[in-house]
DNA sequence: AAACGTAATGAAAACGTTTTCAAACACAGC
DNA sequence: GCTGTGTTTGAAAACGTTTTCATTACGTTT
């Protein structure tokens, strides 16, 4: 794989090519002033007499001095940094989110120092207590596998936006979308389509995310009389390989059905890849629907009809959110609603 | 979209939650010994009489002593935080990157901050002074439109590994990636294949990446003897839109041709979408190949043939040689092999 | 001319660490 | 009992800011 190899000359001083940073002794010096001087010109804190002001922006221009943010954060005891934990830093739906809360954060000073939990509660938790010891001024969760308890109790030290959560007090706010609705709008779509025999390819049993959709796939057929039969389920894990290994086992049980709601997008797209095996056409065949709305999911083929989150938004929501619990003017949980948007792998059966 | 809401009522000492942090002062006091002590032992710096050691231990442990990060920093000088600029969060190639950067620094007690380029290399060199005047130990580049000597200029501040770029020098290292080589083995492949008459939808016109791919191609065209042809040219923009535009053109313009080599995977994805609206059969009536292997490509009907990239690798080393130059060991520049991966999307004519 | 208010400025303390330096102490050797 | 050696320890300085407090200088009022 490496193909060409140009080696640096080890150096021994490591700082030998940074110019020295200055610091605001040295522009005072400079400018023949005192630091409060500089201080204060910096931050336009009190009124400093012209011919001053002009040589210190002189010094400070000359040095091109930039204050050190730490020093400052030090003084003032805020890290202007928030933490954003998320599960996978490779998923589509996550990056969605990463997206939202950069926007949501844009021009407010913040940065946003970034970690993964996977999906493990207590590798999320020490990933947290990482973020409040670097001295973040907030964290916004994503999801996962903490219960409320453990996040109000987190949120003791340090303001929490927890999206997917329902967790509320003084210093935490969640957004919170109905997943349960949303699969029970799923599974009335086929139903309103005329099918009766619905498999579900359910996410990772622990995810509060998963179970609700099972949850409203259930409610459905309740509602329209479909006894639930468990040869219809198949277990998957939110991410392509799963939804084509549980799709093959469906298909292999024998059992006869004509639809199926995978549990997110993706998949729908392993289960899509399965059925495309075996030359089954969607949705001629096989009526399809997914859960997230991905990007991509308006360019698979067929395009997929899946529920949509508003997960951009959420993002954007929940750094607006933290912004103010940070700033102490106290946030509103959230719920939001979920949609079901058409698309081309869904059809009248018959 | 709203459904529910909480309102918090709203604090006016924002810090009432949290129990003030405790310093190393109160732990001294507490153990009755100086704070020297109490670092030293936090440190391991020097030897501690073993009765001190424990009345400090058991002072740390009563108070939930964490020491200040930013404190030490300052110190130090080290922020133990490298920058991060992607150019766009969203994108499923940056987030493999991503996510191997983030492997890469695993262990290594260092932190990500993230920031866009948003391909624009005004805004690329905002960001990287953002990060700069934050005071990362480090900065980590992915692509972006800077040219070698803005890097080497900003390496002067402060370290810098470059990915997609060929920037050298003692404070610099790059890691390559052979565009052009793919996008030579993309062509060649499809001309093995029997097919003469190939389009290709190109990237952003001002990316490196996308003209090398382009290069590549006009030279598997000129070794095969085949002439290039203009009309076979559509302009995309590396995600899917562009490409489902892209596509449309190329149809709309009646030329014949019978395999199509896009830019990159995303492009490849609307061009699919493009060619499965008119009822054009992939790989049947038409072949398809694209560029990067985005791990979805091995799940789009049908699986996409493309040109692999290692960009998880890419990431992980872009991060180990990062750490490497802030260590001031040096670091080597590395060009990396791309490799043709064959899926079910390409066919021999005929 | 004395008294006073106001505006501009600087010295020093503070944020929470780490590290240098010197002092205190213990113990052995003479 | 004195010197020397080595180990523990604490005081204080330093990192680069911001902010409090006191001082100076100046113009105004009586």
């Amino acid at each position: 794989m490496e193909q060409t190899i140009r080696k640096n000359t080890v150096k021994k001083k490591r700082l030998g090519a940074q110019p020295a940073a200055s610091t605001v002794t040295e522009v005072a010096k400079r400018a023949g002033v005192s630091v409060s001087t500089v201080s204060r010109i910096l931050n336009g804190t009190a009124r400093v007499s012209d011919d001053k002001r002009r040589s210190v922006e002189r010094a400070i221009e000359d040095l091109n001095f930039k204050p050190n943010v730490l020093a400052q954060s030090l003084k003032s005891g805020q890290s202007m940094t928030i933490g954003v934990i998320t599960q996978a830093v490779e998923s589509p739906f996550f990056n969605e989110l990463l997206k939202g809360i950069e926007e949501g954060l844009q021009g407010s000073g913040y940065a946003s120092l970034m970690a993964s939990g996977h999906w493990n509660s207590q590798s999320e938790i020490e990933r947290i207590r990482l973020l409040i010891a670097r001295r973040v001024d907030g964290i916004i969760l994503l999801t996962g596998n903490l219960n409320n308890e453990q996040i109000l109790d987190l949120a003791s030290q340090t303001p929490i936006v927890a999206v997917g959560h329902t967790a509320h007090s003084d210093n935490a706010a969640s957004i919170f979308i109905d997943s349960r609705m949303g699969g029970y709008l799923a599974t009335k779509h086929l139903i309103s389509l005329g099918h009766r025999r619905i498999a579900h390819i359910q996410g990772p049993q622990e995810q509060h995310d998963a179970s609700n959709r099972l949850h409203g796939y259930k409610m459905a057929l309740e509602e329209a009389g479909i006894a639930f039969d468990e040869d219809l389920l198949a277990q998957g894990d939110f991410i392509e390989p799963g939804g084509l290994m549980a799709m093959n086992r469906l298909l292999d049980k024998g059992v006869s059905f004509s639809a199926v709601f995978c549990a997110n997008d993706q998949t729908a797209y392993g289960a899509r890849l399965a059925l495309y095996r075996r030359g089954i056409r969607v949705p001629e065949d096989m009526s399809l629907i997914g859960f997230d709305d991905l990007p991509m999911s308006s360019y698979t083929t067929p395009p997929l009809t899946t529920i949509r989150q508003p997960v951009y938004e959420v993002g954007q929501t929940a750094a607006k959110r933290l912004l103010r619990l940070i700033r102490g003017e106290g946030a509103e949980s959230v719920n939001l609603n979920v949609e079901l948007v058409i698309r081309e792998s869904t059809r009248r059966l018959g």
